[in-house]
DNA sequence: TATTGTTATACTCTATAACTATA
DNA sequence: TATAGTTATAGAGTATAACAATA
């Protein structure tokens, strides 16, 4: 791909906020675009349902529907349709919850979590190697700051909700 | 590839680059969330369609289709769905280019210039609002950190074109 | 009545590939 | 032959709204 990228038409006259924004798009997408790729070819799944199977990866006994929405930041019918696929090709299963006969939980099958394993294992493998240049104080520095901006705005949102 | 067995892998915990990768995931779609809403509620457009007027913002004389598909680092057909919407909007144009009879210029309209005008203003308040909590010192560190990040993959993808 | 989850539908964004008209 | 742009199509991802079952 060219260097020239939405970061170009900046001169100055932008305030420092929209150069941060534009670089922070880019990079995301093309470490985004990176990984589905990936995901595509190697495993033949796509990032969505990457996620949701990380969501249920530490969480044995599953999770409601209604907690993968939330965590996965999507509305319940994207949570049922992914899990409609996933359940088609037996790496989760849906159970019942007995204290709420309305809720199921769903959860990783045996398959579903050796598959998973293998796919986090590459998945690892890109994310290091496309962080690769920094060091590890510059990590943290990032992943701090990125934190404020990021539970400011979950907060503010919090505050709309009612 | 690699042959580090699955539970020892695991049982390290994750790296520090898939925790600042997943931070920076979850940022990103915050803050693109946001401003897909805003540009839909209160200005009746996308965030593909005001980054194709973002680009012809600077260039009065206008890009051509194949200067915007790699601007904005998406395939041609794109552009040209993009550009047609546009286009019937009244908001940009295409004009014959002399020395190359198959290629356009698209270039932003009377219209379409006032227009973005007032989008970008808006929009540079919504980026700056969500940044807001940063110091400029701490946004001038998160841009070079994410620059060398940035232009590191940019070298790479660049090298695996020919 | 409110909540959990499902179904149905529609739109945006994107990639791929076949096509045309020039070069 | 190669390139610029278009057309057609498909799939991922998402939101909305109506609905059934249960609380």
């Amino acid at each position: 791909m060219n260097t020239v990228d939405l970061e170009t038409r900046l001169r100055t006259g932008h305030p420092q906020e929209l150069r941060l924004w534009l670089r922070l798009l880019t990079l995301t997408q093309l470490i985004e675009r990176d990984l589905r790729t990936h995901l595509r070819e190697q495993f033949d799944t796509t990032l969505a349902r990457f996620d949701l199977m990380a969501q249920l990866e530490r969480v044995p006994e599953g999770l409601r529907m209604s907690d993968l929405s939330r965590r996965m930041m999507v509305t319940g019918g994207n949570v049922t349709s992914l899990t409609d696929q996933l359940v088609a090709e037996k790496l989760v299963e849906r159970v019942a919850v007995p204290e709420d006969r309305r809720a199921r939980r769903v959860r990783l099958t045996p398959e579903g979590r050796k598959h998973f394993s293998a796919m986090a294992i590459m998945h690892e493998d890109w994310i290091v190697e496309s962080f690769g240049i920094l060091d590890p104080s510059e990590m943290n520095t990032l992943h701090d700051i990125l934190g404020k901006v990021k539970h400011r705005l979950l907060e503010r949102s919090t505050l709309e909700i009612p």
